[in-house]
DNA sequence: TCTGATGTTGCAATGTTTAGAAACATTTGT
DNA sequence: ACAAATGTTTCTAAACATTGCAACATCAGA
């Protein structure tokens, strides 16, 4: 079972890989509610169009998202929106804790630390 | 609004970075259950000990995990073992989306896309 | 078949991440 | 004060990621 598991570790570095750029999670964010082309994703975040197509078949090896041509346009649509929602939660979660580390670093100014 | 937008995809950005390795992947399911010291999970994953500190504070800088020191010993503890799950869970769901891909390949194979 | 609109790939420059060795720092027990 | 155990930081080299431009590929419509 050991080589399935290094095959899982690699299966999630690379998902989590393709979460790790800002870019990448603008675009992701744009097709929250609807498919995009290239051109409309490279346009809203700002970027060439070659560079766009390469971040979206990035998201697409991690299988994050799937695309679909329409006449001249490449379509890409998200395929797991569950990822979104996992990305907020974590976001929640790790938020909660650092106001929770500076709660403490406050009490222990203030009180100075009773015996 | 916007700033704090870009505030936000910088943290998960982070967050992702942190979590798009193998070795800190492995260091965090180690974590699931107790609390580690570094010695114990650099042996674990077979790494040089300052290669498992500076994984382990980079897990730290991004909110994931957490650090005492007892004694000697730096004991490093999950924060948000929600963050975990959230993994599996993705994984999961691209799992099943690459299944589906290849099924999608399987059937054209055969049938031959009637008109 | 030619043209215009999109997308993708190859390339070179630049920046980021990683590993390991060695030096340094912190704590405990004598 | 010292020695032993454990962690962290610093440094270097190698690997990897990101960008934008230019060249190429694909499709729709005249």
């Amino acid at each position: 079972m050991d080589e399935f598991d290094a095959y899982r570790y690699e299966l999630r570095t690379e998902m989590f890989k393709a979460l790790a750029n800002p870019m990448r999670l603008r675009m992701l964010e744009r097709l929250r509610d609807r498919p995009w082309c290239v051109c409309e994703l490279a346009a809203s975040v700002g970027v060439d169009k070659s560079v766009a197509s390469k971040h979206l078949s990035q998201l697409k090896a991690a299988g994050l998202v799937d695309d679909e041509r329409r006449g001249t346009l490449v379509e890409y649509r998200l395929v797991a929106p569950c990822v979104l929602d996992m990305a907020e939660c974590a976001e929640r979660a790790i938020l909660a804790e650092r106001r929770r580390r500076l709660e403490v670093l406050e009490a222990g100014r203030e009180g100075g630390e009773a015996p």
